[in-house]
DNA sequence: TGGATTTTGTTGGCTAAGCAACACTGGAGC
DNA sequence: GCTCCAGTGTTGCTTAGCCAACAAAATCCA
């Protein structure tokens, strides 16, 4: 999960092509309609692939949606070069953005996010904000357990974001991130 | 040649969607680097295609070219629904139109019209003209031959629309086809 | 409820695209 | 002259995508 991004540089072409095909038809539909109300059929129409095809490729439309919301939310990471690093405060602290970014952005070009939709996208990004949390953790010299804290990190920073996105006047970010990042550092300190 | 475009609809999903590749890419290095520095390599390695694949759809970057332009052309000639129908001076005045709209947009997308790039062009675009014009005049009962008139025709627009899209203070179009349309006309007038 | 549509997954046979390797041509530079 | 190199077409084999048809849900609505 670390390197997906990077693998797929190795892809048949028409690997690439048809998963990008579908990626794209997926995320205009989003805009449109609403996860739930979008069909396979949808999806194969837009992108102009065959429907047996999109099966060779993921088992179902919530196959698609963890891997699209994944991959987005992996370009947000790289982008910030997370992917490969140890635990730090700034690093905590540009996760956090991170994560208040893609949430931001989703919400912004989704059409009505539904109950169900948010609730499989927050699965989707917890388990990668765990996945990566622990990485960092593991990479320390005392050998602590790390599957509580990282539990208890990935869900405070899911939830600052989410009341991050979802509110109304929405403040500065860095000064939101200011507040916020002491409490969820205070549990990691052994990990500096 | 005439339906070209009609017929596309129902050819395989993955052709069309190569040649499309291959469209793209091919215009968008015309308007880089000038036909005769492109290299049927520089094609497949934008359009991301496989160089094989490429000689599957088209001997060679000449046959590239003759295919892309007849295509661009004749969008231009359905706009006006010049492609089914017969001589009328209406008719007659919007293909005049159509050819130079065409080269107009042609001089302004590529980088270098350069010698061998223009003639290629020509003899494309003439032989689009000339079965065009053949077709119409067919349609009339009187049967006249029309090798002759419709060469002479299809001489004369291809000369005017080359003369409008290379003058420097390019006039009004509308202006420029009522000067020059009776020119065309007078040697078709049988055929009304 | 019950019948009529959609949608969903799945299959087997066919076709297009990918790939690596080949021989060949035609400059560019020495 | 010569080699070197980049581009050209071509080939046999592999793999992915297309298609039509199917049975099995799920959804609709009368």
């Amino acid at each position: 999960m670390l390197s997906n991004l990077r693998e797929e540089g190795k892809l048949d072409p028409r690997v690439k092509r048809t998963r990008n095909l579908i990626l794209q038809a997926f995320s205009g539909l989003l805009g449109e309609k609403g996860f739930e109300a979008i069909s396979v059929q949808d999806v194969t129409d837009k992108a102009q692939i065959n429907r047996a095809t999109f099966y060779a490729h993921f088992t179902d439309k919530y196959a698609l949606l963890d891997y699209a919301i994944s991959r987005v939310f992996m370009q947000e990471i790289e982008k910030r070069t997370l992917n490969a690093c140890s635990y730090t405060h700034d690093n905590l602290r540009n996760m956090i953005i991170a994560v208040c970014e893609f949430l931001s952005h989703l919400h912004h070009d989704c059409a009505q996010p539904h109950e169900q939709f948010e609730s499989l996208v927050e699965g989707t990004i917890k388990k990668q904000i765990f996945d990566l949390l622990s990485h960092w953790l593991k990479q320390t010299k005392a050998k602590i357990p790390t599957e509580i804290p990282a539990t208890v990190a990935t869900w405070a920073i899911y939830g600052l974001a989410s009341l991050y996105s979802h509110s109304k006047k929405r403040p500065a970010l860095d000064k939101f991130v200011d507040d916020a990042l002491p409490l969820v550092a205070v549990n990691l300190e052994q990990f500096v």
